[in-house]
RNA sequence: GCGCCUGUAGCUCAGGGGACAGAGCGACGGAUUCCUAAUCCGCAGGCCGCAGGUUCGAAUCCUGCCAGGCGCACCA
């Protein structure tokens, strides 16, 4: 769509007193199709040149009457809108052609020429199951590492986990007065949780619980062998776990730096604020006093000499910054979590680290119960496990009805159901909260992904139905889609590129999840309207380029969502 | 108490200065001798939380209020 922005930016340019580059800013899409492609909006000349905006585009389109471009057939004034209808063939040409050229390439673009984005995603609390709360930073993380690299970054997935703190403390007092061995190998991260869960329980009522938990988690800073084992242990049952449900996400990351990573640096942090005169003794602890910046003050080090989460994630800041060097560091965090990165970015601002204002908290909205929030202490969790093990059995169950002949219904079944349940997650705006029901995260029909996957392998149906031989792009074919559906599917097309980056720079996920739902639905309103197979040669070939350049787009797109698209389901 | 986020159709949500406010689900009515009906078409359903303001123009920006959610030094 930027080269003809552009040549109706150039073409104006002489008329109206602005620049191309204004113009093509205020060009915009009118709400209809009939309407035209692209409009111009005459507000802003209005009280320069002292005309109402009607008279200003009925002007313009007397100017331009007769007159065409490479890409525009004609300009009509329509109100005060100057509207452009492009030529429907050079447009179907250019657009199929160069999605069936750029392929998988279709969508991407270099503009981030190299350089880093380091994402923190994911970042599950070691010992704590995975739970489906878990699934929001992991799933759009993850979406926001793909578009990255679609826009040429050099991405750096760093997976935070929460492997260090009081919590270990607690788990092995529990395990340690209640702990048995051959159940905890049975099924070790489950049985943690219910060591984590008795021990809140008990704490209630015996508050000396607490006070040994952060007993053993000094002993465990301490570096005292004892408590290092069962935390090693711990540590490694959690990862086996969650490693498996990355295997089945297909989710990968370049490390797995924990918090634990930053041990030896955090004396360094806390001399450094020290130097830089930010941080000063108070009750004991050590803190830093940020209220001449609106915000409250930060603790780096508790009285008894331990260290807190942002102290670590100083460290951990630094330490990407200097191994990595990056453009970006993106948070992919809760956001009630907000305040806690706000703090954490004006501690390095005062720490004098220029590079604090290219790191950005990316928040996201909180999962609940209709009753209330989950808490893993008190045990009040749905794991992402069973979430998306059920997701796949329902899955299997539809394919089963709908699809009893299929040859390979597992690899379908989960394509379908981790689709839905990764979908359900990536296509609403991430800031809002999520009420969980097992009714929508187990939905189908819809606005769903199977919705968008269910298109594709209708279009690979019917590639494979027409011979399945390479199909050849022809200038001509263009002139051969003339049905309504098959334009406004074309236009759809088109807009890939742009949606990624927008997704990506807005860091939403949900503008190119949404876009995809248009593609398959301009898909299914030419599919019901329109035969592929069976017209003339000459049109059904322009089809079959039409619906394989529309499975490129929801294949490039799903992609990009990490998103599988089976050919058949 | 202070701060941040959210409020759009019965429900879940798009749209985030510009042409009559859009989908999905649910309800109701249709479409399959033909490429997968996990689809498509139609119909019904709205003081865009409330009140002011800015603007030629506000669901969209600003202020106040209301409702819900989330935070606010020894948890992460």
């Amino acid at each position: 769509m930027r080269e003809y922005k552009d040549e109706i930016g150039r073409l104006l340019e002489p008329l109206v007193n602005l620049t191309a580059a204004r113009i093509m800013d205020l060009l915009e899409v009118p709400p209809e199709p009939q309407l035209g492609d692209l409009a111009f909006p005459c507000f802003s000349l209005a009280p320069v040149l002292k005309k109402s905006p009607a008279a200003i585009a009925e002007e313009l389109s007397r100017k331009l009457s007769g007159q065409r471009g490479t890409f525009w057939e004609k300009a009509v004034s329509r109100g005060p809108y100057l509207n452009f209808f492009l030529d429907p063939v050079v447009f179907a040409r250019d657009t199929l052609a160069r999605i069936l050229k750029e392929k998988t390439d279709f969508g991407k673009t270099n503009i981030g020429q190299g350089r880093t984005v380091v994402i923190d995603y994911s970042s599950p609390n070691i010992a704590k199951p995975f739970g489906i709360g878990h699934i929001r930073s992991t799933v759009i993380g993850h979406a926001l590492y793909l578009l990255y690299q679609a826009l040429g970054y050099r991405c750096i997935g760093i997976n935070h986990l929460g492997d260090w703190g009081t919590q270990f403390g607690k788990l092995i007092v529990a395990y340690k007065r209640w702990g048995n061995e051959a159940e905890l190998l049975a099924d070790p991260v489950n049985y943690l949780f219910q060591l984590y869960v008795k021990f809140h329980q008990l704490a209630d009522k015996e508050p000396e619980l607490e006070y040994e938990a952060r007993f053993w988690f000094k002993k465990l800073e301490e570096g005292d062998a004892e408590a290092y084992d069962y935390w090693n242990r711990f540590r490694q049952m959690s990862l086996d776990n969650y490693n498996q449900i990355y295997d089945l996400l297909g989710i990968k990351f370049d490390f797995f730096h924990g918090e634990s990573h930053y041990n030896d640096m955090l004396e360094g942090v806390i001399r450094l604020a020290r130097e830089k005169g930010i941080a000063r003794e108070s009750e004991g602890a050590l803190i830093v006093d940020l209220e001449p910046h609106g915000l409250p003050p930060v603790m780096l080090q508790k009285k008894d000499g331990a260290t807190l989460y942002i102290t670590r994630d100083l460290a951990a800041a630094i330490y990407r910054y200097e191994t990595f060097n990056f453009a970006r560091a993106l948070y992919v965090v809760g956001a009630e979590q907000k305040l806690h990165f706000q703090q954490l970015f004006k501690v390095l601002e005062l720490l004098g680290f220029e590079w604090a204002q290219n790191c950005f908290h990316i928040p996201f909205g909180l999962i609940r119960f209709k009753e209330g929030r989950m808490s893993t202490r008190e045990g009040n969790v749905i794991f992402l496990e069973e979430v998306l093990q059920r997701a796949i059995r329902m899955a299997r169950e539809i394919i089963e009805e709908k699809n009893p002949g299929l040859a390979d219904k597992e690899s379908a079944a989960i394509a379908v159901g981790l689709g839905a349940v990764r979908f359900g997650d990536l296509s609403n705006d991430r800031i809002k909260d999520i009420e969980f029901d097992w009714d929508k995260a187990l939905d189908f029909s819809g606005e769903t992904a199977a919705y968008i996957q269910y298109a594709h392998a209708r279009i690979c149906s019917i590639l494979r139905k027409a011979g399945g031989a390479e199909l050849t792009w022809s200038d001509d074919a263009a002139a051969y889609l003339q049905q309504e559906e098959e334009r406004a599917l074309v236009k759809i097309l088109a807009l890939l590129p742009e949606k990624v980056l927008a997704s990506a720079e807005a860091y939403r996920p949900s503008i190119l999840a949404r876009y995809l739902i248009d593609v398959a639905r301009g898909f299914n309103r030419f599919y019901h309207r329109c035969p592929v197979l069976g017209s003339d040669a000459a049109l059904q070939q322009a089809r079959l380029l039409l619906i394989d350049a529309t499975r490129q787009v929801l294949v490039n797109g799903l992609a990009l969502l990490g998103i599988a698209a089976p050919e058949e389901m």
